[in-house]
DNA sequence: CCGAAACATAACTAAGTAGTAATATTATGA
DNA sequence: TCATAATATTACTACTTAGTTATGTTTCGG
């Protein structure tokens, strides 16, 4: 984090977390992980509604997250870069370590 | 992102990124910076109101993005590791990139 | 003990948001 | 041009949540 994070930037900053901050949008995104998929794929692949999906696509669009592909009555999306990859990295590696402590915590309670 | 990622796994990841998604709680992360500071010391350099510190202190730390100390009357709070600025950096950088793209637009249209 | 200071918590309200159902848009082929 | 398929959008509802006010809890000095 930068020395001087102005209350403007910490906004913008806040709008990316608040869109990896919904377990739908994440399934989406895991789903696109091996490649480009059809908004069609994508309502396949979570059981989310095709309204729904549209949304959220929309919402990762508009951050930069997804970028989108039209090819006639298809439109493909795609993961925009590699962000993604390692923002989950550390969320998962915290995860980890809690469940971790959690076990060791149990270990020596029990 | 792991190859598979449960349900259950996205939803506790989803959970995290929406403790950073709130600007309140990157500024108090923010102020945390430089070292631990106590609730009132907060509450002076961010401008919100006691309650509100304490409750995203609460949120903060039951996922381990904080830690704290008591001494005495006070209650010293401190970041937990470094994973916030990891995690801050990469959506730096995006916005960044993104305002570099948007003025070399403006450039080449205006 | 008592009062005050530091922090936490509860109850409430207002604003935001995910999901749905219905409708609109766009592109294709007959 | 028309019907249809794929996607986007709109209007709406139910739920969540940030903030506030008021109150509770803990700790310490006197």
């Amino acid at each position: 984090m930068a020395k001087s994070m102005s209350p403007e930037l910490l906004t913008l900053v806040a709008e990316r977390f608040k869109a990896l901050a919904d377990p739908a949008r994440l399934r989406l995104l895991n789903v696109m992980r091996p490649g480009e998929r059809t908004v069609g794929d994508l309502v396949d692949e979570t059981g989310l509604s095709q309204a729904n999906v549209s949304k959220h696509l929309a919402q990762l669009h508009s951050l930069g997250f997804v970028k989108r592909r039209k090819e006639g009555l298809f439109v493909y999306y795609a993961l925009a870069d590699k962000d993604i990859f390692r923002l989950c990295d550390v969320m998962c590696g915290r995860i980890e370590a809690e469940l971790k402590d959690r076990a060791r915590v149990l270990k020596a309670t029990g």
